[in-house]
DNA sequence: CTCACATGTTAAG
DNA sequence: TTAACCTGTGAGC
């Protein structure tokens, strides 16, 4: 269940456990076993994440695209692999010292020739945990749109690797109502939701979870208790719907946008109007 | 225990 | 717009 930031720990522990190494890979469960054959006992060259896509790259230009999607997990584990359990997609074994990876229900996991990955990053924005990734790019998307703000931030063709979470939150640090349309920001607010994204994914990827509630907000500082979750997270607003927000105590809403929830405090974000033209 | 739902995406209708 | 994918978790009985 993961956002960019998820994925680019991902990456960066398959390359630190893997690369450089000869890997077996296999299929115990049998979907990826053709792919895997051909990259079987190669040279694992690198892992790289852009926004929630995974390119596991081996030798002579072959990639293993993965795509956790919403379920997908790949659990990277010391020692020589135990027989496996379950549905196990793909298992890479090798490395110095030994270590073992198995992916479990991913989206997407197959074997991508160069061009074939290309073709993926050529419809994907910039990533906010990339150095190379061009903000303007996303602003241009967003200012040519007159879809909500909300939803181009959940397009990964506008901003890769955000999630359901960081959409909320981000939205929330600044005062935006999700449903304010992408043409009417001026480009000195997207920008700081842009590096304020920057931010807090970086810090997802340090600490492994998203927090994004300043200290100042905490519920013990606001004198309430703290929210607990599987996420483990703290967050403002995601999923806190009904319960009072953490700055103004309005109660948190929620609504469906493109099959996704959204969240927000009615009072912080207060819905956009467009200036009244003077008479 | 069963059930609904979830940090996601795609394809079918 | 809806279902499907396919896994884990938490709420409810």
């Amino acid at each position: 269940m993961p956002e960019g930031h998820t994925l680019f720990r991902l990456a960066r522990d398959v390359r630190d456990r893997f690369a450089g190494s000869v890997v077996s890979v296999t299929s115990p469960q049998g979907r990826f076993a053709e792919s895997a054959r051909l990259v079987d006992g190669t040279v694992l060259v690198d892992a790289q994440s852009h926004g929630k896509h995974v390119f596991v790259e081996f030798a002579e230009e072959r990639y293993v695209h993965v795509h956790l999607g919403l379920y997908g997990k790949l659990d990277l584990a010391d020692g020589p692999p135990p027989p496996a359990v379950g549905q196990v997609r793909m298992r890479l074994v090798g490395g110095s010292p030994p270590s073992y990876g198995d992916l479990r229900g991913a989206t997407a996991c197959e074997l991508l020739t160069a061009a074939q990955r290309a073709g993926i990053l050529g419809r994907l924005g910039p990533d906010p945990l990339r150095d190379d990734a061009d903000w303007t790019r996303a602003w241009t998307r967003v200012t040519r749109s007159r879809g909500p703000i909300g939803g181009l931030l959940m397009d990964q063709a506008v901003v890769a690797g955000v999630g359901n979470v960081y959409r909320a939150e981000v939205l929330f640090r600044h005062r935006m109502h999700p449903l304010r349309p992408g043409r009417t920001l001026r480009r000195g607010q997207f920008e700081s939701m842009w590096r304020d994204l920057v931010e807090l994914m970086h810090e997802g990827v340090r600490t492994g979870r998203i927090d994004t509630v300043h200290s100042a907000h905490t519920p013990e500082a606001m004198g309430r208790a703290p929210r607990v979750d599987a996420h483990g997270g703290e967050v403002y607003v995601y999923r806190r719907q009904g319960r009072p927000c953490y700055i103004c105590g309005a109660r948190i809403r929620t609504d469906v946008l493109a099959t996704r929830n959204l969240f927000w405090c009615p009072r912080c974000q207060p819905v956009f109007r467009s200036r009244a033209r003077s008479a």
